[in-house]
DNA sequence: CGAGCCGTTGAGTTCATTCAAACAGGGTGG
DNA sequence: CCACCCTGTTTGAATGAACTCAACGGCTCG
């Protein structure tokens, strides 16, 4: 049914980059993708790789494990730069959450070569890997917390940073049960329990599946001194 | 009593490269490195950031949570490229993981400086990130397998491969049990065991505690084959 | 209205953790 | 040389947590 988005961009569905404000550097080769929900955005099964800038919308970079299980490993959202080679596995791919995802793509070989003459796009190529290691990195350190509890709480906070909440503010989320579930390698049931166990606790209110508003910023930060008392090291 | 080491590399115990064959693009303002276990090549406190080449030896980059608990974030073989920006959290250095380790230590400032001008510069260095995000996604995978076992499992294999290891070689892990443990956010007495369970499942075979035969590669990799029926998508 | 997806809740099992203890090896000093 | 300590590793028992299987309510869409 997707075939056709497993095409590069340039597809019918995808527009040329026309309208930009300004085209320097990286932007002169980018090709604008639009997608709803559950479209693959680009295959990770061609040789030939993208970078990309989410423009509006959320897009997760997954992979699918040989025993069927999903892995997201990578969660992006508007202004985020995401940048990859050699995906470690066998199938995955970079799809959108949610509806009119827009994506910017920017073809690797192009940007590579572009980058050794341009230094603003060697700069802007340098960001975008940077900008994916600390997200990767992030994810590591919510992948090592012990509880699930934990997990959910730290993913809720650092949403709320990337969305730069205000302090009160309710976070809209943009993922399903479903995807938080497999950012945070849990069973959809679990993240669900977790939910309704952070509300219990006070420390967020669920207005709706989707809207959250953190209450207690610092119980859902330090859930090891809440939870088990803190053994000092 | 580490103090010594978190000045920068260029102190009594770090040597100036200067019997470097080649000195190309980032090689012309290396400074070298050597420590012992145990001690730090690196902490994170300082504004000043450094790429890095570990020579020989290995490496690990840390990160100390508020709880006490230890995320081991990245652990550099020989011959890897290691760089990252915003360490996300409070207190995590670069520390050798065996003695001897000699690791190459580019300042990040200078680097860039170079790769602007530097064509080949900006290839070595998009390859050093690039290095990184691809561990830091391995990483991912193998954290979010559901066992301990798998986990285990999973980190065997990959270290095989990148000890560029042969069919029936013996893999010498350079990493203590605690060193694992924090690597795969799993308790020590959790690591011997999958270990232990490992051999008795004749997938793997133990000459002392850190000599480790791959006898079954398959078992290793496909556990979900082997323990959980795999259920189709 | 029924189908399908998403989200929640319950019951039972499996698994990792904690606490505890024991063992091996490497070093030092008696 | 042996006793001793310290670190690293292993094993046991009991607790706690997450997973699976199952069922149900809510919602959208055809």
């Amino acid at each position: 049914m997707w075939d056709e988005a497993r095409l590069a961009p340039g597809h019918s569905r995808h527009h040329e980059a026309q309208a930009q404000p300004r085209k320097s550097g990286l932007d002169s080769i980018a090709v604008i993708a639009r997608q709803n929900r559950g479209e693959e955005i680009h295959s990770w099964e061609g040789a030939d790789q993208y970078w990309y800038r989410v423009i509006s919308g959320a897009a997760k970079f997954y992979i699918v494990l040989p025993g069927g299980r999903r892995q997201i490993l990578d969660l992006l959202l508007p202004n985020d730069l995401f940048g990859c080679l050699q995906p470690p596995g066998h199938h995955c791919a970079l799809e959108a959450a949610v509806n009119d995802t827009v994506v910017a793509c920017y073809p690797r070989k192009s940007a590579e070569v572009l980058a050794e003459s341009d230094p603003e796009t060697c700069r802007q190529v340098q960001k975008m890997v940077l900008d994916t290691i600390a997200r990767s990195q992030e994810l590591i350190l919510i992948l090592g917390r012990t509880t699930a509890r934990e997990k959910v709480g730290a993913f809720l906070l650092r949403m709320a940073e990337r969305t730069s909440m205000r302090p009160g503010d309710r976070l809209l989320l943009l993922t399903s049960r479903y995807d938080i579930a497999d950012y945070l390698a849990l069973s959809v049931e679990t993240v669900s329990r977790s939910l309704t166990d952070l509300q219990r606790r006070n420390f967020i209110a669920l207005a709706g599946p989707r809207r959250v508003s953190i209450v207690n910023r610092l119980g859902l930060a330090e859930q090891d001194h809440a939870g088990n008392p803190v053994k000092a090291g």
